[in-house]
RNA sequence: CGGGAUGUGGCCUAGCUCGGUAAGGCGCCUGCUUUGGGAGCAGGAGAUCGUGAGUUCAAAUCUCACCAUCCCGACCA
């Protein structure tokens, strides 16, 4: 009897396979939309399967996940930020999916499918057609009518909702599974961080700020499960709400070196923020009294807060004023921080709730304050020029910062005396080793990757669409919103990231491109091969999502091949242990290997895989 | 957009300094041998050397331009 390459001699049904239309619904993974008991598992022959592994990864993926995806056979790059994803890819890919429908589900969540292509006239009612600047794609239909790529659907969602037209009608929590298009400046990483991808997103419309933060805490909750059975320790941290708006905003984040995003934890865990907000305590400084009136004096070359450190009459970092001079809305503006701080770009947008914000140009520090850079301050300049200060900075005597005159400086100055302050806002970053501000112990800093970002949006959108709803007085009341979002690829490139060893990756069993393999050491062993069709069929029967390696290859190739793709269990079936009526049973993920029955296996694996899902 | 790097069969690389018409490994095809950890032998297919221009008797190699990709910084799921 022949094995290995024959697709015309399959398990069962055999006269139903024999039909081109049942075997291609066989071959397809059909993810249904409201259990996992009704995900359609396909008769899985590896011989016949496109799964080209790699010896080599391309030599331009340097992240983890990004190897092992091209390595394994997941993915392929058509172009930067563009990414096939094969038939292996798309399987894990409709898993993440599937475990975040069900989450929605659970907590009343109705899925919808938008369009991906916008007029122009919904992101101009919400202002963002402009502020969106490059970031959205935009193009022209045959008439010259413009139009854009969708990269969120605040927009689209708040116009439908304008068909509720109650209170008794909220809440409701809207969501859609379909591909965003953002121009990135800068893909990245394979899946990490891409221009077209799957999101989950989904948006919360209530009455009222305490409907939404109902609303917001049920996706939270939500989220925390979702990411504990893709198996990511996301961890819920604070976080800007960015080109979002909005009142408030967490952000779930994944501990790797390959992330984008610092996180500021504290190591008892009741602090964690991203560090484009996070804050920390600062042990109080002991200033000297001032004298009468700051004093300046000459600081010949002095550019940098470590020359005005070492120059004879200077002042240590922690003593002098940093002023960064940004340009905002066409305004010049003051920044200061404290010499020896870091000032955090996204809080200066988040705090002047402008995006037109950048440094301003060497010549027009000169123009506004009369010197360089490196001899910049903020005391005695003119009022029309607006003042942020750090509040490491407040109360602050005896300081040290620049005179707005190259090679001079002043010295005893007392801000709240010398310097017209506007806004006392939080404007610096937070570095590693500060005090948490709820107990005190000393902060991480943290690498992490972005998997989920939840946002209260308030009444922005709503009020841009006009979506109102009448209370239980008849008046008429601006919805509130929250919207959430998950980016399916980027968590599996996360799962790829976290969990795999040097011989492969390490799926959990929730969203493994297959569950079980069944290797069949020597396909042409006859009572090898009875018996993985026997128990490929039992495993098909109860659910289980199983490929069959019928491979006619040597052992060391499939073994290796299971272990790169990450297959969390193997049924090694080889002459030897068979003739005792045994197979092996190895788990990916510890490496350990057991004989077990024949006659248990099936029983055994099934038990395994159905508590791990 | 600023800085750095790279482009040679499907994948990894050599060749480039010092020009002479492309080499090896993996993979693929055929045959034989092999069969519990990426097999061996023999034979074979597959490359306008990113694109274009220039220099030269001659360009993968030198020059210029462009394109693409990756990495580091400003943005986000």
């Amino acid at each position: 009897m022949e094995y290995g390459r024959d697709i015309t001699k399959p398990y069962r049904p055999a006269d139903e396979m024999t039909s081109l239309g049942a075997y291609q619904r066989a071959i397809t993974i059909k993810v249904t939309r409201h259990s996992r008991g009704s995900i359609l598992l396909g008769a899985m022959r590896w011989s016949n399967l496109f799964i080209p592994t790699l010896r080599d990864a391309p030599n331009d993926a340097e992240a983890a996940s990004h190897r092992l995806l091209i390595r394994g056979g997941f993915i392929r790059q058509l172009m930067s930020g563009h990414y096939t994803l094969l038939p292996l890819g798309l399987k894990v890919h409709e898993k993440v999916a599937e475990v975040v429908r069900q989450e929605m589900n659970a907590i009343g969540g109705q899925e919808f499918l938008l369009p991906a292509m916008h007029p122009k006239s919904i992101w101009e009612a919400s202002g963002r057609w402009e502020t969106m600047g490059d970031e959205m794609f935009r193009l022209q239909d045959r008439k010259g009518t413009d139009l854009a790529l969708g990269m969120t659907h605040e927009e689209v969602f708040a116009t439908l909702a304008l068909e509720v037209n109650s209170y008794k009608q909220l809440p409701q929590f809207w969501y859609q599974i379909q591909w965003k298009f953002r121009d990135e400046p800068r893909p990245k990483s394979g899946l990490l961080r891409v221009r077209e991808f799957a999101m989950k997103d989904s948006y919360s419309f209530d009455v009222d700020q305490a409907g939404l933060d109902a609303s917001y805490d049920r996706h939270r909750e939500a989220y925390i499960k979702i990411f504990a059975r893709l198996g990511l320790d996301a961890v819920p941290v604070e976080a800007s709400s960015g080109a979002m708006g909005g009142s408030g905003s967490s952000e779930f984040m994944v501990r790797s070196d390959a992330g984008e995003d610092d996180v500021a934890m504290c190591p008892t865990g009741d602090y964690a923020a991203n560090v484009e907000r996070a804050s920390s305590a600062l042990p109080a400084i002991e200033d000297a009294a001032p004298p009468a009136a700051p004093e300046k004096f000459p600081t010949p070359d002095v550019r940098t807060i470590k020359a005005l450190e070492e120059i004879e009459g200077g002042a240590p970092a922690d003593r002098q004023i940093k002023t960064m001079v940004y340009v905002v809305d066409g305004n010049v503006t003051l920044f200061l921080v404290r010499g020896d701080h870091q000032l955090n770009d996204q809080k200066v947008i988040d705090t002047t709730g402008s995006t037109d914000i950048r440094p301003a140009k060497p010549a027009e520090a000169l123009e506004h304050l009369g010197a360089n850079p490196g001899s910049l301050g903020a005391v005695g300049v003119s009022d029309d020029i607006v003042i942020y200060a750090d509040h490491a900075l407040e109360g602050r005597t005896s300081m040290t910062t620049g005179a707005n005159e190259d090679d001079w400086h002043w010295r005893g100055v007392d801000i709240a005396r010398d310097i017209n302050v506007a806004h006392w806002v939080d404007l610096r970053n937070v570095s590693a080793g500060e005090a948490c501000i709820h107990c005190g112990s000393p902060l991480e800093i943290i690498r992490c990757i972005e998997a989920g970002h939840i946002f209260k949006l308030g009444t922005k959108y709503a009020e841009a669409m006009g979506t109102t709803v009448l209370d239980q007085n008849g008046k008429t009341q601006t919805v509130t919103m929250g919207s959430y979002g998950i980016g399916i690829g980027r968590n599996m490139a996360a799962i790829a990231e976290t969990s795999h060893d040097e011989a492969g990756l390490i799926w959990p069993v929730s969203v493994a491109p297959y569950e079980v393999a069944i290797t069949v050491v020597k396909v042409k062993d006859e009572a090898s091969m009875e018996a993985a069709e026997t128990l490929y069929g039992e495993l098909l029967d109860a659910g289980i999502d199983v490929v069959l390696d019928d491979r006619d290859e040597r052992p060391g190739v499939k073994f290796k091949d299971a272990e790169l793709i990450g297959i969390p269990y193997r049924i090694t079936i080889g002459p030897k242990a068979l003739e005792a009526g045994e197979v092996e049973f190895n788990e990916r993920a510890t490496g350990t290997t057991t004989n077990v029955a024949l006659s248990d296996i099936a029983a055994q694996v099934t038990a395994e895989i159905t508590s791990r899902r």
